[in-house]
DNA sequence: CCGATAGAGTTTTTT
DNA sequence: ACTCTATCGG
């Protein structure tokens, strides 16, 4: 205990719960935690890092804690540190990506990398996968580059290498992508660069081709604690399994029913088959809800429920049972924005705070008219995800001169600014200096550099590539002499032309680029600042692994805007869940591949979000890709008990019978889908509107009736309150 | 080589 | 509806 003498352990375990304290005092060995939402799973594993350290078990240098996301791996950093002072940063916390980035910085050599190797994020990969389609002269239109690149990043997070992939082709479609993935490859190593699934991939090379780095790692890291363990993919729990030493203290922690990242690779069989690969694993469930109202939890439970295969779990809490679930069914999306910006208006006038409201939907799209309608009713809010700042392509140009400096042979760096701005070197003389780098197997930096010997090149050409690397010469020289990262960009910024040209096209549009280039600037001089010894190189990863969703504020009186995938890990006390239709949500593309199951667990993960308030709101009509559709209320909704909602309509309808609650797994609803039982001209008696005329039949059960005294109006035939009386 | 125009594909979710 | 891409004329 010496080692940790100001830590007071007695003290750690008070407030916490017995399964809770039964997991922060585990001896040792396999441990799984089934955490359910809002059961204080952050606060077992910040707490058990706690123990451990404090009670001398360990030095902190042997914890390795991972997440999947930067914002939940700075939260685990702080909260350990309030615990355990200093010594937290001795400890590796980070994201699985972050952590091998930061392997491989030291053992890329091995695999043939340098460590200044470049990180590809998902935008550049595209880029060079298009680049592999084009060159091997396949049609992007049969093959788009995002589907191949996709099977790619499938078979990498399966750890299938392109030989391994082309050994097991079956279909033209799978051929194609071997050759691309083989390609692709070559090409990415050929630049030094990795994408997102390479830093794993080849972190799991290094540790299966090279014992004694395997070895230094797993004796180094002692005790191995996961979060989100239910959204690790193949090649993430391999990794796990190497580093977990002899004794086997790796903890993992999860929740199998909110499971979410399935289309990204993610293997809920990881978590499911725990215990069956470590049959003396310890078991812990979290059970008891520290956040929602019992209201919220039944509802989330009862919609789970209509899952098959999990593990058992019901949430409950001593909370009280609170308001009822909000059901809202509005006109269109822009009715259903003005509701929620009503509501939002209604709740901020009672006392409280726009920050601890947000709104969650299925698809960025949807953000669009929310945000229009929020605006001009003066309601400030922030959205999460959509178009990353540092996806924005001047961004992302700036970002590629800098890489360029680190990395000569990046070719993508390399093509994306050889002429931006524009500086007279167009697609034909960058294809022939390209090749020919290709062709002599020399970096592009360097065939760009002597244009004269490229074949084929023009006398302009020729010019524009001798100035351009006469200033890229320049701007080398300076970045070997270490400056601080934010003067170097902004020389970089000066010296390209690029501000310069900005500045002259006087546009809202240029002035808007010209203040994301001076925040980018920021963000390295803020870097520049915290970092301990500050390198081009560091600050590249930083960024090439940071996400949006790390950049939410906290408290500024906003409201939040975020898909349900942005929303795992967080809590607010009002939530709005929106576009609560078939089609919508659960998405019609998730539905065509049979993944209901993994979207009921976004509405799972979604409900339970919510502190105090839910709300769930669905449009009789919305516009899809500027065509107008018509959805049914989501199941989800359905799936709700009604008596735990305010549902309207049931009260409207007397003798109507409740919805079906309970479906067979990926059926439809029967009712839902059965013809309409109007037909054009029919007399049809409303309860609020009296008698109408069927003028429409729509799909999705809607009727158009005319009505003399309230015009047109549009119905859910099943649902509204209509009779037919011809 | 560049800019304008037309046409197509896009939108599921992201480290 | 919007953005990216291919094509054409300058």
């Amino acid at each position: 205990m010496s080692a940790a003498p100001s830590i007071d352990v007695e003290r750690l375990l008070e407030g916490l719960n017995p399964p809770q304290r039964e997991a922060v005092t585990h001896e040792g060995g396999p441990l799984l935690i089934l955490a359910g939402a809002g059961s204080g799973k952050t606060r077992v594993l910040t707490h058990r890092i706690a123990w451990l350290v404090g009670t001398g078990r360990v030095q902190p240098n042997e914890i390795l804690a991972i997440t999947f996301t930067n914002k939940a791996a700075a939260e685990m950093r702080e909260r350990v540190e309030l615990l355990v002072g200093r010594r937290t940063r001795a400890m590796w916390v980070m994201t699985f990506h972050a952590a091998c980035a930061r392997m491989l910085r030291v053992e890329a050599p091995r695999l043939g990398y340098t460590r200044q190797f470049t990180i590809y994020d998902q935008a550049d990969s595209r880029r060079l996968v298009k680049r592999s389609i084009d060159e091997l002269g396949i049609d992007p239109k049969r093959f788009t580059p995002a589907a191949i690149q996709h099977q790619i990043s499938d078979a990498k997070n399966k750890l299938r290498d392109a030989d391994a992939y082309g050994q097991m082709v079956g279909s033209f479609f799978e051929q194609t992508v071997a050759d691309v993935y083989r390609l692709y490859e070559s090409e990415l190593h050929r630049m030094n660069a990795m994408d997102f699934d390479d830093l794993l991939f080849r972190s799991v090379n290094v540790l299966e081709l090279f014992p004694e780095v395997r070895e230094r790692y797993t004796t180094a890291f002692r005790h191995i604690l996961v979060d989100e363990y239910q959204d690790t993919n193949h090649a993430q729990y391999r990794w796990l399994q190497l580093l977990t030493g002899e004794e086997r203290n790796l903890m993992v922690v999860g929740d199998d029913s909110q499971a979410i990242f399935g289309f990204r690779g993610a293997d809920i069989t990881n978590i499911l088959d725990f215990e069956e690969e470590f049959p003396d694993a310890l078991t812990v469930k979290l059970e008891q809800n520290y956040r929602s109202t019992q209201t919220i939890l039944s509802a989330a439970n009862a919609v789970i429920s209509n899952n098959r295969g999990r593990k058992n779990k019901n949430l409950w809490t001593d909370l009280g049972q609170g308001d009822p679930i909000h059901v809202r069914e509005l006109d269109d999306e822009h009715a259903e924005a003005r509701f929620v910006a009503r509501e939002i208006e209604r709740i901020v006038d009672e006392g409280a705070s726009r920050a601890e409201i947000a709104v969650f939907y299925r698809t960025n799209a949807q953000s669009r008219v929310l945000e229009d309608t929020l605006v001009r009713a003066n309601l400030a809010y922030q959205v999460i995800g959509g178009t990353k700042f540092y996806e924005r392509a001047e961004v992302k140009d700036a970002v590629a001169y800098l890489t360029l400096l680190l990395n000569p042979q990046d070719v993508v760096a390399f093509t994306r600014v050889a002429n931006s701005p524009r500086r007279g070197i167009g697609a034909t003389s960058l294809g022939r200096v390209t090749g020919f780098a290709n062709t002599m197997g020399i970096p592009v930096f360097d065939a760009a550099a002597d244009p004269e010997e490229v074949p084929g090149l023009g006398a302009a050409a020729v010019k524009a590539f001798t100035r351009f690397m006469g200033t890229m010469r320049v701007l080398r020289e300076r970045a070997e002499t270490g400056p601080p990262v934010a003067e170097l960009l902004e020389e970089v910024l000066r010296e390209t032309g690029y501000l310069e040209a900005l500045e002259a096209e006087r546009t809202i549009e240029a002035q808007g680029r010209i203040e994301n280039l001076a925040e980018l600037v920021e963000v390295a001089r803020e870097y520049d600042g915290t970092a301990e010894s500050p390198t081009l190189g560091e600050f590249l990863q930083q960024i090439a692994l940071i996400a949006d969703a790390d950049t939410r504020v906290d408290d500024e009186g906003l409201i939040t805007l975020m898909t349900l995938h942005n929303a795992k890990g967080l809590e607010f006390p009002i939530v709005f869940m929106i576009g609560c239709e078939e089609g919508v949500f659960p998405h019609s593309r998730a539905l065509d591949e049979g993944g209901l199951e993994e979207e009921r667990r976004l509405a799972y993960v979604g409900i339970t979000r919510a502190e105090r308030d839910l709300y769930m709101t669905y449009a009789r009509t919305r516009n899809v890709f500027g065509a107008r559709t018509y959805g049914a209320r989501s199941r989800f909704v359905d799936e709700v008990p009604v008596d735990l909602t305010d549902r309207e309509e049931q009260r409207l309808a007397p003798g109507m019978r409740p919805r079906a609650t309970v479906w067979d797994d990926g059926d439809i609803d029967a009712a839902r889908m059965s013809p309409v039982a109007y037909s054009l001209g029919d007399d049809v008696k409303h309860a609020a509107f009296g008698i109408g005329k069927v003028i429409a039949v729509e799909p999705g059960g809607i009727v158009v009736l005319h009505f003399r005294d309230h015009g047109d109006r549009k119905f859910v035939a099943d649902l509204a309150p209509l009779e037919r009386v011809s």
